[in-house]
RNA sequence: GGCCCCAUCGUCCAGCGGUUAGGACAUCAGAUUUUCGAUCUGAGAACAGGGGUUCGAUUCCCCUUGGGGUCACCA
């Protein structure tokens, strides 16, 4: 099972949709087995559902995965040994290797009809019988396959699957799976359209292109006995098997659109740093020895061994990615978090990196995602603010009151000779003390005037920030809503 | 339903025959505090059930239960 040749894995996704986190968590532990191990990491597009594979899909994933940093040694975009890496432009040698099959018994066309299959689907159905191919072409004499074939039939050609013994999967991580042959199913390889399925196509290419371990989804395993026969009917050595745990919804269900975010632009346009998504991912089915939950690819890539894979199913949870996020946006140098909110600006505007910079020691440990800065940091970027009489209220006060404690406080910030925090905070509570309102409830009607809500960075280093004459018109516009209604 | 996989706090992971069953997130309480956050302290919280094997099972085996995956000319 086990071999000497240099490791060679891939991440092969098919090019439908989103790029999914699925495809980043099961590239991840490619990667950093390969990275681990002195091998290569290849990324081989699985396009061969022409219906459903599009171009556009297809640099998403390219874009994301590279987005995320996991980057590849042989791929359709960078080359290779054995270009091409995109399935659809490789039918010739899947063919060949079906008509191969063919040849020597392991594989037959079918010409049965998609009527026929779905009728016979419903009597097994209604039957309860267990539900797959009867087998009906494969007991066609050679004369009629012969004759149906000059017909011009279309056909598919499926696997022959033999009908007695069994096939076991030395999976790595789980251990032997033994599965009996008779409850395989006649695979189609090929289909009428003469493209592969993914059977034929993944084995073909995974034994052409030297794959040496197949770490894939866990969906995957009751489909490898056929992967496992094909490697047979080939007369070729099969990889070494490792089937990761499957992302799981809160429902334990396999992860989908419908009940949790997939995609990996998702991620990306909610400010998810990459190396914080990628230590999530891991913690998701891997260990390291002692313990340890926060680490980056490259200690990952140092401590990865296959043998620390779990096999549990685990929930994507959610709460745990925010916190790991915002350990990561807390450790990031000022400079580098700034620059990454370029994407993120309140309303869309332009980035001012000096100014966000400044904003910077009143957020950064605040966010939890990038995204986070625009709603948190509006306040600085408005022209005005617009809290209602209510918000201007402190609890237990009047709104009279409010615009009380507002004109003490305008009073004592506009005889500030210097506009920075600790003078105004000195003045602010001077002046609560000598009208006779409690710090707190002064404090929070400034800050409810000045930011526009009663969640805010320390209030009067955020002034310092907007300037005298911004707040000033706050409080002022503030004052006049309270006594006006 | 057949086949297959999985099973430790609410969640993620550790444990690989003998432990007061450990850590993290989350939760709760306290400290700090101009709000929030961050930080620091502390607390509650788990071996699904039943049989074996063994001097001894969370750990090994079997059954049950529960959850999931898969049964396409999709991957």
């Amino acid at each position: 099972m086990s071999n000497d040749r240099p490791v060679r894995v891939r991440v092969a996704p098919s090019p439908t949709g989103d790029p999914h986190v699925g495809t980043a968590y099961i590239a991840l532990f490619n990667y950093a087995f390969a990275r681990h191990s002195g091998g290569r990491f290849l990324l081989r597009i699985e396009d061969t559902d022409r219906e459903r594979s599009t171009k556009e899909s297809e640099r998403a994933i390219f874009e994301a995965l590279r987005w995320v940093g996991l980057t590849w040694d042989e791929g359709p975009d960078v080359g290779g040994p054995f270009a091409p890496y995109r399935q659809s432009e490789r039918g010739d040698i899947y063919r060949r290797h079906a008509a191969d099959l063919v040849a020597s018994g392991a594989a037959y066309p079918c010409f049965c009809t998609a009527e026929r299959l779905a009728a016979l689907r419903e009597e097994q159905k209604a039957k309860k019988l267990n539900l797959g191919y009867d087998g009906a072409c494969r007991l066609l004499s050679p004369e009629a396959v012969r004759a149906a074939l000059d017909a011009g039939k279309p056909h598919v050609i499926r696997l022959a699957v033999p009908r007695e013994g069994q096939t076991v999967v030395h999976d790595l991580v789980r251990g032997d799976v033994v599965i009996q042959n008779a409850t395989v199913d006649d695979q189609v390889l090929l289909k009428s359209d003469g493209f592969p399925t993914y059977h034929l196509a993944n084995v073909v290419d995974d034994h052409v292109m030297g794959i040496t371990h197949v770490i894939r989804a866990e969906e995957w395993i009751t489909s490898t006995p056929k992967h496992l026969l094909l490697y047979k009917a080939f007369g070729w050595a099969p990889p070494v098997f490792c089937h990761m745990p499957l992302l799981r919804n809160r429902d334990k269900s396999k992860i989908s659109k419908r009940k949790n975010p997939t995609s990996l632009l998702w991620y990306r346009e909610q400010g998810y740093l990459p190396e914080a998504l990628l230590n999530f991912l891991a913690l998701m089915g891997w260990s390291v020895a002692e313990n340890r939950e926060v680490f980056s690819l490259e200690d990952m890539i140092r401590e990865f061994t296959l043998e620390r894979v779990a096999t549990s199913e685990p929930i994507f949870d959610f709460q745990k990615l925010d916190w790991l996020n915002g350990l990561y946006i807390r450790a990031l140098p000022p400079a580098e978090l700034a620059r990454r909110l370029r994407e993120f600006m309140p309303q869309g505007r332009a980035c001012d990196e000096a100014f966000v910079l400044k904003t910077l020691p009143l957020l950064q440990e605040r966010l939890k995602k990038l995204s986070d800065y625009a709603t948190m940091a509006e306040f600085f970027y408005a022209e005005a603010v617009h809290p209602t009489v209510a918000e201007l209220t402190p609890k237990k006060a009047s709104p009279v009151q409010a615009a009380d404690m507002l004109s003490a406080a305008r009073e004592a910030l506009s005889a500030c000779e210097d506009w920075n925090a600790a003078t105004m905070e000195a003045r602010c509570r001077a002046a609560a003390a000598s009208s006779g309102f409690k710090d707190r409830d002064l404090f929070m009607a400034l800050r409810v005037a000045v930011t526009g809500a009663p969640v805010s960075p320390p209030l009067f280093e955020s002034m310092a920030l907007l300037g005298r004459d911004r707040c000033l018109a706050r409080v002022a516009a503030a004052i006049e809503r309270l006594r006006t209604g």
